[in-house]
DNA sequence: CCACGGTGGTAGA
DNA sequence: TCTACCACCGTGG
């Protein structure tokens, strides 16, 4: 595969009761997926058409992103490529997908998980640039004291996904 | 309740 | 390099 091809990225789009959420796709898995942005028009005309593969991927996370939007767990997730990251990034991401839909876990618990127990801020900062939220359930870290903390997406979508995951928070 | 210092990783200059 | 951020945390008024 030469190097254009594989640095392309398909975006796809998944329509929830929530709205229109865009996944994006890399030679290697799914790479990011955005929230519904109602002001953006979906992009009009042609698209080129996705590969086999993508189209695959984008089946799983289409069926993955419905489940955790209804509290339910997903069977199975596409690939995740989390080459955008830094090494310090990805350890806290594939920690993140450990913690089970319906628990949480603090950042500072998350600092020690990933073997840097100082690290609690940084923990913040790399959930916050997470790349597939909702999947990579960064929604799912609350502060110690029990509040919400932050979240990139909006604090009212980790309050929604919380909620559907059968969650209560404090505040 | 509030203030504050310690803290490690990142981005930008 | 140096510096200025931070989705934090614990302690102390």
């Amino acid at each position: 595969m030469n190097a254009v091809l594989a640095s392309e990225v398909f975006e796809l789009p998944i329509r929830t009761k929530d709205g229109t959420f865009i996944a994006s796709y890399s030679a290697t898995g799914l790479c990011g997926l955005r929230f519904p942005e109602p002001n953006k028009a979906a992009p009009s005309g042609e698209r080129k058409p996705s590969p086999a593969q993508v189209r695959a991927w984008h089946a799983q996370t289409t069926r993955a992103l419905l489940d955790v939007l209804n509290g339910r767990k997903p069977e199975t997730l596409p690939p995740l490529d989390f080459g955008c990251g830094t090494g310090f990034q990805r350890k806290v991401w594939n920690a993140l997908t450990e913690i089970p839909l319906g628990q949480t876990r603090g950042y500072a618990e998350l600092a020690r998980t990933v073997g840097r127990a100082g690290a609690v801020r940084a923990v913040g900062g790399a959930c916050g640039a997470n790349p597939i939220p909702v999947l990579v359930p960064c929604h799912r870290v609350l502060a110690a004291n029990g509040e919400i903390g932050g979240f990139s997406g909006g604090l009212d979508w980790k309050r929604r996904l919380l909620e559907r995951e059968g969650v209560a928070v404090r505040g």
